[in-house]
DNA sequence: TAAGCATATTATCTTAAATCAATTCGAACA
DNA sequence: TGTTCGAATTGATTTAAGATAATATGCTTA
């Protein structure tokens, strides 16, 4: 399996042979989760340093009223917060959607890491600027968008993030989220998100099957989100490369 | 003048005299901005690390309809984007909300402080975390609050917020934004905005006037919001301080 | 292969918040 | 001291999305 994590951080920055080897070695040992199992629950302590390399998992928060917010969605590459060693409790949980594999990674070893390799280090903070980039976008989605712009948008980050990691193929897209999920995701309900989804099939944007959509018109699915990639601060521009036929 | 920036890392790590001078020092020659000025705006290159001394800030998107879309509020004492030279260009704009006074810390000065004065730069990661979880509580928010619940959150979290840096005194908070600037930080009308406002002031919760709010019933206003503030990672607790009479 | 259960789908009805439209208020200033 | 202009307020109407409910579909597994 070729590491996710090494892939996408080479996407932030230049990395060696060495620096990539030097990533392998502490995250031997991964650990394998269940679907619907908390890596880390809300009020725990705050543990190691998660990366995600095989399956998807999400930060939540459940609220009193019972409804479950996602705040982020987690696929294999990403790494979860760098440093939460500094903070005494977590406030959200992290649960793995899928059946997932994911190595933990202690502070002190990623510190060790990121002092012999500036390289990495370099990656590290450009990622952890993305996923704030990326949180920032979900609240503009959230505070701003139709329903409509809101699903397409999300579809539109998760197919570039996908990308990078070899999720795709063509207009093919292994995303294997559930209606529910995405309504948690969305601030919707399901029955909503569904209605949508007619629409953006209907439409002749994407469509979404069980594991896979199928984004049938990325410029179309782009257009009706007002989708800006730029926010994801990839280091080549790759909405032209959304469409099924370029290469 | 009280150092804010220093008054807010003290609450977050052990800073020493020491400490607290050198980061006095690359904070002189601070510049002022008038109310709607940028600091910085979307497309810029990325510049130093702004560090907000007096006034408020926001971070703001505008989309193609012309709507704005505030993803966070910036008072004295918030830094913003440590690491940030790492990526190339903005994804989003600052702006003053009030006239502001901000210093402009290098990349290069920030780094070096922070490499001879560990416990800033535990401070400065901790406030970094602390700022992203205020950005997943404002999607919670956003997502699954209704529109009294998201005002009533908002309020405590800027609340305690200002207490840090003494903004505050009893159920007196000195807080510059008007209801249009509301509006777009919680993907709002300043219509609705303003009917919630009577509804928390008939209730007896808060009242909003012009550059003040009056938290009458801090108790009443943190369970209209379903506010935990364990998200703020403060050392102590702070809800029951909220209340006017108690010291 | 049938049962069970989560997920998806569709229709109907309701509601929270947006939109539209006037005023009113209040600080800045000419 | 009246004028001006942005901000605040209130009412009437519309609408996007929620709530509810009734199937349908399709994996799992017993």
């Amino acid at each position: 399996m070729l590491d996710p994590f090494v892939q996408k951080l080479r996407g932030l920055a230049e990395l060696t042979a060495i620096d990539a080897a030097a990533l392998e070695r502490i995250m031997s040992h991964p650990h394998r989760y269940a679907a619907r199992q908390d890596l880390i629950r809300e009020g725990d302590e705050t543990g190691p340093m998660f990366v995600i390399l095989d399956g998807w998992a999400c930060r939540y928060k459940i609220l009193p009223s019972g409804t479950r917010q996602i705040m982020a969605f987690l696929m294999p590459g990403d790494a979860c917060d760098l440093h939460i060693k500094l903070l005494a409790k977590m406030d959200h949980g992290i649960q793995a959607l899928t059946p997932a594999v994911v190595a933990r990674v202690s502070q002190d070893d990623m510190h060790a890491v990121m002092q012999n390799h500036r390289s990495i280090a370099l990656a590290m903070y450009s990622a952890q600027l993305v996923d704030e980039a990326i949180m920032r976008a979900w609240i503009v989605s959230m505070g701003r968008r139709s329903s409509i712009e809101r699903v397409a948008h999300l579809m539109c980050e998760l197919y570039l993030r996908g990308r990078t990691i070899g999720l795709t193929q063509d207009g093919e897209f292994a995303m294997p989220l559930s209606q529910i999920v995405l309504a948690d995701a969305l601030g919707m309900t399901p029955v909503h998100i569904n209605r949508v989804l007619r629409e953006l099939r209907l439409d002749g944007a994407m469509s979404l099957t069980r594991g896979s959509v199928t984004i049938s018109d990325p410029h179309k699915l782009a257009r009706i989100a007002g989708f800006d990639e730029n926010y994801l601060h990839r280091r080549t521009r790759h909405i032209a490369e959304m469409t099924p036929q370029a290469r």
